[in-house]
DNA sequence: TGTATAGGTGATCGACAGTC
DNA sequence: GACTGTCGATCACCTATACA
C-alpha cells in the first residue's frame, strides 16, 4: 500500500498480479491513502461511508454506491470524511480483461468513468463484486471462473457506463472535436492510455491501422494539431496536475509524465506556461489526514 | 541534489508526386 | 478519393555543462 511521504507510489503489475488477470480487495479505510499511481486498472464500489476521491488533483464527493474507475494515466489518493470510514471494493485487472467494446466508451476522453448508483443498480453491483471475490476464494480456479470473472466485471462496467456523470471535463476541454473518424479514435484512445510511456508516430498509427505519413495528415485534419504537439499537451498537463497535488520534484515529476529529460521537460513547460516547472507549485506538502 | 541553458542530432512534419 | 513513398525543413530530444 502507499506509503505517506509526499511523494506518490507507483503499485507495479508485479506487486500485485504476478501470475493473474485480476486481484478483488474489500477494505475497510479508516484513513488517508497517499497519492499514487498503478500500471493496471482499478475499479473501486463504495459500500459504505463518505470520504473524498482526489484524481489527477481534482477532489471528488464519495459515498455509499459511488463506483469509479481509474486508469494508469491517472494518480489518485483517497480519504474517509473526518470521523468516517469507507468499506470499499477494490478491483484491480489488467487492460486486456476489457471487452473491446467497453474500453472503447469508457477509456474515451470524455466519459467520467464516475457513477452514483441508486438503490437499486447499488446491490446489484455489489452482487457482482461478491460474486468474484467468491470465485477468487476457490481452490482451484478453472475456465468457469475466468467467464465468471468476464460477465460479472462488464456487468460493473455497463453499469458504470450507464450511469456515468460528468466530473466536469469534456470534449472541448481536452480539445477533441465530437466525433472523429474511428482509426484515428483508436489511435487518441491509445495515446490517451500510453502518453507516459515513450511512443512514436509509429505505434499510434499501428493502432488506426494507416501507414505512419498518412497517419500523421489525417491526424493533424482530424484534430487540428501534430501527433507530437497532441503528446506534448497531454504530458504537459499531466505533469502541471502533478505538480500542483503532490511534493514530488521535479525531475521525478518529468519522468513520470513521459517526458526522458529533464532539460527537455523544462524547456517545454517554460514555453507553454511562462514559468519554470517549480515557480508555479504551491508548495503543497502531503495532504492532511482525514 | 535540483534546476537551468546551449548546441548538436535524429525523428517527425508536411508538401508533393505517384499508385490503385 | 484513399492511400503510400520521397525528401527537405523543422523541432523534439539528448548530452554536456554550469550554477545555487
Amino acid at each position: 500500500m502507499p506509503t505517506d511521504r509526499g511523494y506518490p507510489d507507483r503499485l507495479t503489475i508485479d506487486q500485485f498480479m504476478t501470475d493473474a488477470s485480476h486481484c478483488l480487495f474489500r477494505q475497510t479505510l479508516h484513513g488517508h491513502v497517499s497519492l499514487h499511481w498503478h500500471e493496471f486498472y482499478e475499479l473501486t464500489f463504495v459500500l459504505s461511508g463518505e470520504g473524498v476521491n482526489t484524481v489527477n488533483g481534482k477532489d471528488i464527493p464519495v459515498r455509499a454506491g459511488t463506483l469509479f474507475l481509474l486508469t494508469p494515466a491517472d494518480f489518485h489518493e483517497i480519504r474517509p470524511l473526518p470521523g468516517r470510514q469507507l468499506e470499499i471494493y477494490n478491483l484491480i485487472y489488467r487492460e486486456e480483461c476489457m471487452d473491446a467494446e467497453l474500453r472503447g466508451l469508457l477509456l474515451a476522453p470524455d466519459c467520467p468513468r464516475l457513477a452514483e448508483l441508486d438503490g437499486t443498480a447499488s446491490p446489484a453491483i455489489a452482487e457482482a463484486f461478491a460474486l468474484i471475490e467468491a470465485e477468487a476464494r476457490a481452490a482451484e480456479p478453472d475456465v468457469g471462473s475466468r467467464l465468471l470473472f468476464r460477465g460479472a466485471l462488464d456487468r460493473i462496467l455497463v453499469a458504470l457506463y450507464r450511469n456515468a456523470q460528468d466530473g466536469g471535463s469534456s470534449r472541448a476541454e481536452a480539445g477533441i472535436p465530437d466525433r472523429h473518424p474511428v482509426n484515428i479514435q483508436n489511435a487518441l484512445l491509445y495515446i490517451q492510455h500510453h502518453f507516459r510511456e515513450p511512443i512514436a508516430l509509429e505505434d499510434a498509427a499501428r493502432q488506426s491501422g494507416l501507414s505512419s505519413h498518412y497517419f500523421s495528415e489525417r491526424f493533424r485534419l482530424t484534430t487540428g494539431t501534430t501527433f507530437q504537439q497532441y503528446l506534448l499537451n497531454l504530458r504537459l498537463q499531466y505533469a502541471r496536475a502533478l505538480l500542483r497535488a503532490s511534493a514530488l520534484p521535479v525531475s521525478e515529476i518529468c519522468f513520470v509524465s513521459g517526458f526522458n529529460t529533464l532539460a527537455h521537460f523544462e524547456k517545454m513547460f517554460k514555453r507553454r506556461y511562462g514559468h519554470p516547472p517549480n515557480a508555479g507549485r504551491t508548495g503543497r506538502s502531503p495532504l492532511p489526514r482525514g
